[in-house]
DNA sequence: AAAATTAACGCAACAATGTTGCAATTGATT
DNA sequence: AATCAATTGCAACATTGTTGCGTTAATTTT
C-alpha cells in the first residue's frame, strides 16, 4: 500500500535500536543520534517504524513512552503480547519475550492489543544491593 | 508518618471520582471541577491520592495517563494487579477488577507493581456497529 | 542517465502536559 | 485563639508531542 523509503535518518535510528538491549525513549534516541536529523524527524520515523511493525511502543507506569525493536521471527500476524519489565532503579525497560500472561476476559469485549508491564528491580539492580 | 489534610479541593476531586465510572485524566478532572482550584493543585492532589492509595494511576498504550478510584475493600497490602480496558473508539478506560493475569517470571526479578492494560472495543462501542 | 513523482525532511511555531519556587492561605493541633 | 505546617495560587519554566509548508532526496518512470 504505502512505500516507505530507506533514508539515512531512518537507517541511523534503526542502528541505534540494533545496538541497544533495552527500550529507548525519543529523547534517548535523539541523544545517541547527535544531530543526524531534526527532533521532529525522529518522531515521524518512530511513527513509521511502529506502523511498519518494525518497532513497538511501550508505555510505562510512570507515563513515559519508549520503543523497542521487534526481534521475533517474521510472523504474518504480529501481536505484541509479551511482557515488559521496567526497573524502578535504573529505569531501563526490557522485553520479556518469554513472559506471556494468561487471562480470562468478560464477554462483549474485543481485545486488539495488550500492554503488560511489570515494574520493580531488574537482576542487575537487585544484585547490587540498593 | 505524613498528615494529609482534607481540603475543599481534595474533596471536590474525590467527588468527581465518585461520580465517574471510568478512569479520568488530569484534563478531564479539571473540566469537571470548573475552577474550584488551580491546574497545579490538581496535579498535587492526584499525587497525594496515589501516595495515600486512594486512587491509582493508569498509563495507556497511547501514552495518556489516567486515574481511577480504588474500590476494593481495604486491604492491608494493596497491589493493583487487576486489568484495565481502554476502548479505541470512545477512549474510555475502565477497571476490569475481575481480570487478573497469571504469568511466570524469570528468576532474579523483583516485581513490585504490574500494569496490565488491554485495548480494543468496549461492549458499548462493539454493539453500536462501527 | 535524466526527468518526474512524492515520501521524507528541516524549520518554525504551536499545543499539551507536567514541574518548581515561593509567598500567602488554611486545616489541624495544642 | 495561637501555632505549625500542609496546601494553595501564581508565575515561570521544562518536556513532550504536533502541524503546516516549502525544500530535499529516494524511487520510479521514461
Amino acid at each position: 500500500m504505502k512505500a516507505t523509503r530507506n533514508t539515512t535518518a531512518k537507517t541511523a535510528v534503526l542502528e541505534v535500536f540494533e545496538k541497544s538491549k533495552t527500550a529507548l525513549s525519543h529523547t534517548e534516541i535523539q541523544k545517541q543520534l547527535n544531530d543526524v536529523c531534526d527532533r521532529v524527524t525522529i518522531y515521524r520515523i518512530l511513527d513509521r517504524l511502529v506502523n511498519d511493525d518494525i518497532i513497538h511502543k511501550i508505555s510505562n507506569l510512570d507515563g513515559t513512552v519508549k520503543y523497542a525493536k521487534c526481534n521475533h521471527s517474521h510472523q504474518r500476524v504480529h501481536i505484541h503480547n509479551h511482557a515488559h519489565f521496567s526497573c524502578e532503579n535504573c529505569h531501563e525497560i526490557t522485553c520479556l519475550e518469554s513472559v506471556k500472561p494468561s487471562y480470562i476476559m468478560p464477554h462483549n469485549y474485543k481485545v486488539n492489543e495488550i500492554n503488560f508491564t511489570l515494574s520493580g528491580l531488574c537482576p542487575k539492580c537487585l544484585n547490587s544491593n540498593i
